[in-house]
DNA sequence: CGGGATCCGTATCGATACTG
DNA sequence: CAGTATCGATACGGATCCCG
């Protein structure tokens, strides 16, 4: 164990800069929209268009945003067929999927306490 | 396995309704600060100022909002101190205890793959 | 068809000031 | 100390148009 006497400046540095990378990950990634698309994709392979619509309500921007997002931090792969019209493909990759596992968790949890949660609502709007 | 052709209106309106409620309480809920506010609380009953200084980067008033936010879903118990100066302190519920697991998970997910992510980042960003 | 660019209303957020 | 209210800034999100 590692106390903080021995520990350098230096090494404080790089566990700020972890933390802070940490957090801008969180925040890219614990968003409604981009947990939605990783959970609606799963282990499939979709078009623009075909995962458009299993997310539904989300708006244009917001799948091409969020997917070039998701592509930049490794978690979607993006494949461009050069056909006319173009077709675009896109799958998890790995470290998505292990994402995904929890993901599920989340949707999991929701179901199980809808009722709690529904009922303590109206509990609380007096 | 019950098909489309024998569900009622009525069963399609209910699970509509359970769509929709579940979509909600997933847009409460997936959010960052709501799911960091979890995550630090853990197991801790802590003052309104304690959290804040745990949650680092929250303003005071997304504290309060995303707090109200979780009281009114049964996710955290608000306990109010008559006293002078107020004493008010914030304690998880079981069910937001269960989702903890999963946020730990998330958590954790994050921290292996940060490498990953980041030299992904890298790659990306030409 | 996929996606970039633009416009524009709205929700979000932070800072500040004020109450019990 | 905890919480509400108000006010600007700006980021978000949707609608639309156009290009490959």
């Amino acid at each position: 164990m590692v106390t903080k006497q021995v520990r350098s400046t230096a090494e404080d540095a790089d566990l700020a800069r972890a933390d802070s990378l940490a957090r801008e990950i969180f925040s890219d990634v614990a968003n409604k929209w981009a947990l939605l698309i990783i959970e609606f994709l799963g282990d499939r392979t979709l078009r623009f268009s075909e995962l458009r619509k299993e997310v539904e309500g989300i708006s244009h921007k917001m799948l091409t945003q969020n997917l070039r997002m998701l592509e930049r931090n490794g978690l979607v792969e993006r494949t461009v067929y050069p056909t006319v019209p173009p077709r675009v493909e896109y799958t998890l990759t790995a470290p998505a999927q292990e994402l995904r596992e929890t993901i599920d968790g989340l949707c999991r949890w929701t179901r199980t306490h809808m009722g709690h949660i529904e009922s303590s609502r109206h509990r609380f709007d007096d």
